[in-house]
DNA sequence: ATAAACTTTCAATAATTATTGAAAGTTTAA
DNA sequence: TTAAACTTTCAATAATTATTGAAAGTTTAT
């Protein structure tokens, strides 16, 4: 597999995975691209090479700004906007997690808890509801501060040792 | 909120949910109603609940039962088919964190490994292209394991604990 | 063996989601 | 200013994914 083989493979690959967990091919492909490109890239770098449109390559653009994992460069004396991706894993990871929490989990715990709070009408049917909620409620709650915390560590050491912890 | 309109959000909330993480909506909602369920549902009664057709309460349900979080339950004297899901919350996220890594995760980490193993050519983006692509291959294998060794600890205290030494 | 009771399959259709492309909008240089 | 260079927007269209419903398949009771 030589260096173009291997590009269009990760590429596609990574668009998806991200299909598969409901992020959009296109963004999940400009979003690889950066990824592996020595230098931000123009709108017309991106229609290029993945051969999309230019609204396509523009929206996108624009969501993953949205989520905070690509800027705009500015480069000096050039009239195109320039893009560039994080570039390290670790951060890249924390700003996805909590952007997922912040857009998808939090709502789904608040519906959780309301919902696991209604009056316990003594029947049944209403104990279970109540009962299998609130479990749902703690597991969503306690996963979602942990993925948080873990993927805030700075330092790879820790997440390491903690794995070692529970091996 | 009286119980009805509760299970309706719920059931809802849980589908809107799946959707966002690619998961069919039919298929979060199935599970839902069963998770809250006092008694294993028939396929009538499922149908009934959630207003769709045989043949997609069919395939969902087997799609279900191919992840492992829902099974049949013949009961006695009945003709129909009853269904039941994992009622456990821990039990039922270290499965679908099982099959989503068997699935999903593991076939990425194993392209990320090809991608990040081609020969150095000595330029510049085959060697970005392989230090981002390792990068990454680690990231996800370390994620991968924390998930499902965190997940597959039976008792929750370990859990607990491990959550206060990272806080 | 037959038929009633039930489930599965799958081609057709509907619903949703992504993508295009061209018009409108913006910025910059002269 | 104005016009060239560029970006954004959005209605139309395409692509994908989910859903239906009826025919085919299966199981069980008699």
């Amino acid at each position: 597999m030589n260096y173009e083989e291997a590009k269009i493979k990760f590429v596609s690959t990574w668009g998806s995975l991200g299909t598969l967990w409901g992020i959009n091919k296109a963004m999940a492909q400009i979003q690889a691209l950066l990824f592996i490109s020595t230098q931000p890239l123009s709108m017309e770098d991106i229609m290029r090479e993945l051969k999309i449109s230019r609204g396509n390559t523009s929206m996108n653009l624009r969501q993953l700004m949205d989520w905070g994992i690509v800027t705009k460069e500015i480069i000096p004396g050039e009239r195109k906007e320039y893009f560039k991706t994080e570039k390290d894993v670790q951060e890249l990871a924390r700003t996805i997690a909590k952007e997922r929490s912040r857009r998808e989990i939090r709502p789904v715990i608040k519906v959780l808890n309301e919902v696991s709070s209604i009056k316990d009408d003594g029947t049944e049917k209403t104990k279970e509801l109540i009962k299998q909620t609130k479990a749902l409620h703690d597991l969503t709650e306690t996963a979602d501060d942990m993925i948080n915390k873990l993927v805030n560590q700075k330092q790879n050491w820790i997440t390491k040792s903690l794995l070692k912890l529970i091996t």
